[in-house]
DNA sequence: TAAATTATTGAACAATATTCAGATATTAAG
DNA sequence: CTTAATATCTGAATATTGTTCAATAATTTA
């Protein structure tokens, strides 16, 4: 078989997806074209980024998830965005947060295996700026992206 | 007006969504009824767990984030399970990982404002079986649910 | 109060997901 | 290798759904 689910899974990981109005609009109890109003607004207002699939990533070649808690260096304090969209941009990065407390930046990850999300982390924080990674690799996920596993 | 946000963002933050099908068939030039087989398959496979919208919290009343970290007491490290599904139970709760490393949780949560969020986490935490909680309060999202903001 | 803006809604339409049946490819068995 | 069985692919037809539109109602502003 062609293999479109090397294709479909990163596109519906990110997008491709749209609300179902009719049945929204069946459940509580509304005209459709009024859900369709109000989606719309949230939308315009920003409030959407976008619709996507969640995936139990244990069964698409993603089970190995890990946080990196990260310390920057003085010098990067100033501006941290930068060196935090520098590692959003790499497509094992679930999440970056920019955080108070014992570690500057909070970043999730998913790879296929160990040896993998080891390669990735070397990769994504061998940056200038970082001075200290402290990782933690999670055993079972239990939540992810509000949606029960 | 009637207050449909209050309905809509909690259906659309855990389904009510689904793929567009027509929409990716165009993307990767393939029959959309080729899609629509692939796609179910990831479903039957429990690939893919559903379909959801991803907010700006910011704009959602659900602008203050923070990641708890988690010590437990020795008499749950044998079941770290059930005290994790009682967190993750909760709808303030977007991530629980069970993990290795210098805390046995990580807890994403997000809430209205700083006085919701420390609300939040003294009922969330105050559980026996935890040890101790270690807050780090997010900033700024950079990156959220793979996609970035 | 009156005017203007914003929200709601049903009917008509266009687009889309889904079903179905036949064709094709892949795998398993002899 | 050949045949049978199974799984995948695909176009055509259908049913469902998102979207547009125009008219009405509600809310806000002047």
């Amino acid at each position: 078989m062609k293999n479109l689910y090397e294709k479909l899974i990163p596109m519906l990981k990110k997008g491709f997806c749209t609300p179902q109005i009719a049945q929204i609009a069946r459940t509580i109890k509304e005209p459709s074209t009024t859900i369709h109003f109000n989606v719309k607004k949230l939308e315009k207002e920003g409030k959407i980024k976008g619709y996507k699939a969640v995936f139990d990533y244990t069964k698409i070649e993603e089970g190995f998830c890990g946080f990196a808690l990260v310390s920057l260096s003085p010098d990067t304090y100033g501006n941290p965005e930068i060196i935090s969209k520098l590692i959003a941009n790499n497509p094992e990065v679930e999440s970056v947060d920019i955080c108070t407390g014992d570690w500057e930046l909070v970043v999730k990850l998913r790879a296929k295996d160990q040896t993998e999300y080891f390669s990735a982390i070397k990769r994504i924080m061998s940056k200038k700026g970082i001075a200290k990674v402290n990782s933690l690799v999670s055993l079972k996920s239990i939540k992810s992206e509000f949606i029960e596993i």
